[in-house]
DNA sequence: GTCTATATCTCGATAGAC
DNA sequence: GTCTATCGAGATATAGAC
């Protein structure tokens, strides 16, 4: 009933070091832009002037504009994944669930041009320039729903299959309360009652 | 308990006629490549090639290549939509809905170059292009919803949320489902299965 | 590492004959 | 309506000084 810490660890390796500031500003810049006017949309140039910095820097440290983008989404992905493996122990395997779906809404809440960018590129033949060990879901996350399905908390199906069905209903409801515009008592409101959602759909009551 | 015998006129004049053979043969093309190779990276040239017929050609009936990609989108939206149109009198809510929703996943996983077109469209910046009732969902679903809430059989919530909900867990299963290759008998397993995971999460039971 | 300048290329869109 | 030919803009990526 856990999320492994060597993750964590790694995430936080990978997505957070060896990174320099002049990256982060590219990267931010790309993202703004990329999610405003897409990848087509946006030239090198843009993103250059954007972060700050000369046309030809940018390809010191991406040598080309797909790699950026690939890039780009690893990074996000790791924010949202690290956000994600908050332990919380000894609780039911509700409430670690809970946790676990909150944490991830309220991040894509909070970071609505980065969530949009995630699905904007997991839609797009980019994709398939993904490492393979990238596409599959998150390790801890998905033996903990095995393990539920094996204990018979949850629905007995593919384990693959209730996690794409649990991040296209996080997807769904992120999309929808970033365009409503929510007071904070009705964003926590409705965080809770979209949780209790999923859950109906996937516990085996 | 119904379709709106109207709307699915409407459909049908929209987006079968007034489409030459030629602006089809357009369309095809235009959506295998898109889908293939991005907005971006699908030069018109390549779409008129494809297409069999000259460049200059393809601006004879669309002015822009942004006025393709919209026209596009509708054109298949439309499609969907037409084949959610299904009318199942004096049944029950859930087996309106269990209609509807196994039509739409049926559709998507017959055409699934068509439904991946439909996410990449909807998750990319060209959304905004859009006249504002193409955003909507449609209209004779959201009434169906709003009824089955106002009789206390699906759970009070807004409306647009649920419709929200169900097509995230729509293209979610489809799009698992099309990359799983299932025999004709589990896939006409998971379509059911799939369609009660739905069910308990939006019905009030 | 960072910049300027630019090479090289490709694309969207148009013009105009048929 | 359909074609060929092409313009002009703007893109990615590189070269080379600092």
């Amino acid at each position: 009933m856990a999320a492994c810490n060597f993750c964590v660890y790694i995430c936080r390796v990978i997505s957070q070091s060896n990174i320099t500031d002049k990256q982060q500003d590219i990267l931010n810049a790309a993202l703004r832009l990329f999610v405003n006017y897409g990848f087509h949309g946006t030239p090198t140039s843009a993103i250059a002037k954007e972060a700050g910095i000369a046309n030809g820097t940018l390809f010191h440290y991406y040598k080309t504009k797909d790699e950026l983008i690939v890039a780009l989404y690893i990074h996000i992905k790791l924010q949202m994944t690290e956000c994600m493996q908050q332990e919380e122990q000894g609780a039911t395997l509700k409430e670690v669930c809970r946790k676990i779906y909150t944490s991830a809404l309220i991040w894509g809440l909070d970071n609505d041009t980065a969530f949009r960018f995630l699905q904007q590129f997991m839609n797009s033949p980019y994709v398939a320039m993904l490492p393979d060990d990238m596409k599959k879901h998150n390790l801890a996350w998905m033996e903990l729903l095995k393990d539920g399905i094996k204990r018979k908390e949850l629905k007995p199906m593919e384990p693959e299959y209730l996690a794409t069905v649990l991040m296209s209903h996080l997807f769904g409801t992120g999309q929808y309360m970033s365009a409503s515009k929510l007071s904070v008592a009705a964003r926590r409101k409705m965080i809770a009652e979209s949780f209790e959602l999923v859950w109906d759909m996937v516990s085996s009551k």
